[in-house]
DNA sequence: CTTATTTGACCCAA
DNA sequence: TTGGGTCAAATAAG
């Protein structure tokens, strides 16, 4: 709660209003997945729909409010690399790196592990709820472990689109009391994924006189330098942006070894203005189809 | 079948 | 050495 480092004027209004406008789109989620359990007669709901536009709205309040409460100094770069050539292991890399000539004699089955990362970065923040709030994003849960001054597990997870699309983000979440229950979820780095539900949401902070319009490299790079997000793929992808995979979803499968994850990241920060430029139209027209059905 | 979670072992920063 | 973060095999879920 005040244990956060004290943010500028206005800032904390500014939180305090998005935290707001997240749990009241948690609240609709809530009454959507009730709703849906009522076992609904009416065969075509917009349910999906506005689950979905729910889960949009979820999703730019957490991105916003990443944003909002991290410090914007140096403490996103990305991991530490203990092994920086291992990206990651087993089915996920099509091309084992063969240069490596280590882990060709490990293959004995209970012999060390390979490529442990660990992460060095600063949380983004923490937030204490009352209930297990949803952010909009999926989230894959890769461990859970009892502290030692906690009397509840303490959960790991990680962005689902880690693996297909190399996104970083994290967060944990620790159940700190029963009764009434409260959970401390601490955010880890931050999304540079693009689901395929939400493929406008983007952490990349865009200022909103360039948001019309194309990107110019200048920008890119200039905003680059005063984001809290400095992209080291970003940065390290300057090169074409190459007609990489156009649409993820066909890309969903196909694994994709490093440096098409590199150009990955950087297609979806270069197709982002396009995006926008189109988005306004094509929701309007899905908001008619919808007030449609209903008669409106 | 594929994909997600559980769980104990493993790894490493402090 | 220890505690907490991560891996990955086993298991569960869809």
């Amino acid at each position: 709660m005040e244990n956060q480092n004290q943010l500028p004027n206005g800032k904390n209004a500014m939180e305090e209003e998005l935290i707001r406008g997240r749990d009241m789109a948690n609240q609709i989620l809530e009454v959507l997945a009730h709703d849906k359990d009522e076992g609904s007669t009416n065969s075509k709901s917009v349910l999906p729909f506005v689950e979905d536009l729910v889960r949009k709205v979820l999703c730019s309040f957490t991105n916003t409010l990443l944003l909002l409460n991290s410090n914007n100094d140096v403490s996103y770069e990305v991991v530490a690399s203990i092994a920086p050539k291992h990206v990651s292991s087993s089915t996920s890399s099509p091309k084992l790196e063969s240069s490596d000539e280590t882990c060709k004699s490990l293959m004995n089955t209970k012999t060390r592990r390979r490529g442990y990362k660990r992460k060095s970065i600063a949380p983004a923040w923490e937030k204490d709820s009352s209930i297990l709030i949803e952010d909009g994003y999926v989230w894959r849960k890769y461990g859970q472990k009892m502290t030692l001054n906690a009397k509840y597990l303490r959960s790991y997870y990680r962005c689902s689109h880690k693996n297909d699309q190399g996104c970083q983000a994290m967060k944990q979440v620790q159940r700190i009391q029963d009764n009434p229950p409260l959970y401390r979820t601490t955010y880890y780095g931050h999304h540079t994924c693009r689901s395929p539900l939400n493929p406008e949401i983007i952490l990349e902070p865009i200022s909103p006189s360039a948001s019309s319009t194309l990107l110019s490299f200048n920008n890119s790079f200039q905003r680059q330098q005063e984001s809290p997000f400095p992209s080291s793929l970003l940065a390290s992808t300057k090169q074409e942006p190459v007609e990489v995979i156009q649409d993820y979803h066909s890309a969903q499968n196909q694994l994709s070894s490093p440096e098409d994850l590199l150009l990955y990241d950087y297609d979806f920060f270069f197709d982002y203005s396009k995006r926008v430029a189109s988005l306004s139209s094509t929701e309007t027209v899905e908001f008619e189809n919808v007030y449609e059905q209903f008669g409106f």
